[in-house]
DNA sequence: TGCTCAGTTAAGCAATTGCTCAAACATAAT
DNA sequence: ATTATGTTTGAGCAATTGCTTAACTGAGCA
């Protein structure tokens, strides 16, 4: 008995098979920006970000966490380039850095609000 | 000291934080949507069923993992409502339910072009 | 009725994630 | 220099996740 035993579907040549597995090129590595937006804090930090400039202090106060746990999340986002960074004296002020990001989230307000 | 100090950018008033904290009700539980294409497999997934039509063994077969892993994962995006089902015999052939999924993708897919 | 095949559900696990605390770093003021 | 403040980094832990195997359900056919 095979690993993957399969229907009768697709077969006898496999080739539809074949076909769509190369279609899967066309989005690879693209979970790692949803798997950003996949975090709810995450998601309202971005959302945060943009409506306006914010500093690291000040999201840990609007989102009820330690600053360290913004810094991490910050630390991710910058790697992805989705947000961009400012120092202004003292404090580093953080802002979005993708315009994609909001449209992302306007799809998905408008899937939220489809099923309900 | 308090659990989460604060720097000076906001106050005296605190005012700001308050109603940037209310804002954030309009991104409440949209991180589900997200989460769900926060994974590879599931990116694929739909992808996928957005080319067309397929039954869980097919889609085993071209992602070459087990058949109960891709139908815990069509569970999920069962619940979210981002894939309908449809019995065909002793198959159950599944295809998108939403055409948000779609512009998202899109949208990541443009920000990760733009970004190498 | 019984058998087979496609799919689902359940249990268990290895790996990942997101947080907090503590320590390090950097800029500005005294 | 020394101190204070905003931010970053690192270690460690609890919780979550995604997979596999095994058992179960259900439709179609002999």
């Amino acid at each position: 008995m095979r690993a993957n035993d399969v229907c009768d579907v697709f077969t006898p040549s496999g080739d539809k098979a074949a076909r769509l597995k190369d279609r899967l090129l066309e989005v690879a590595g693209l979970s790692e920006i949803f798997k950003a937006l996949g975090d709810e804090t995450r998601t309202k930090i971005l959302y945060l970000l943009s409506l306006e400039e914010l500093c690291v202090c000040n999201l840990a106060q609007i989102l009820d966490i330690s600053v360290p746990a913004v810094s991490h999340h910050l630390r991710l986002l910058r790697a992805l380039r989705l947000v961009k960074y400012r120092r202004e004296g003292k404090t580093v002020c953080y802002s979005l850095d993708d315009e994609h990001i909001v449209n992302m989230i306007r799809q998905a307000q408008e899937h939220f609000a489809e099923n309900r």
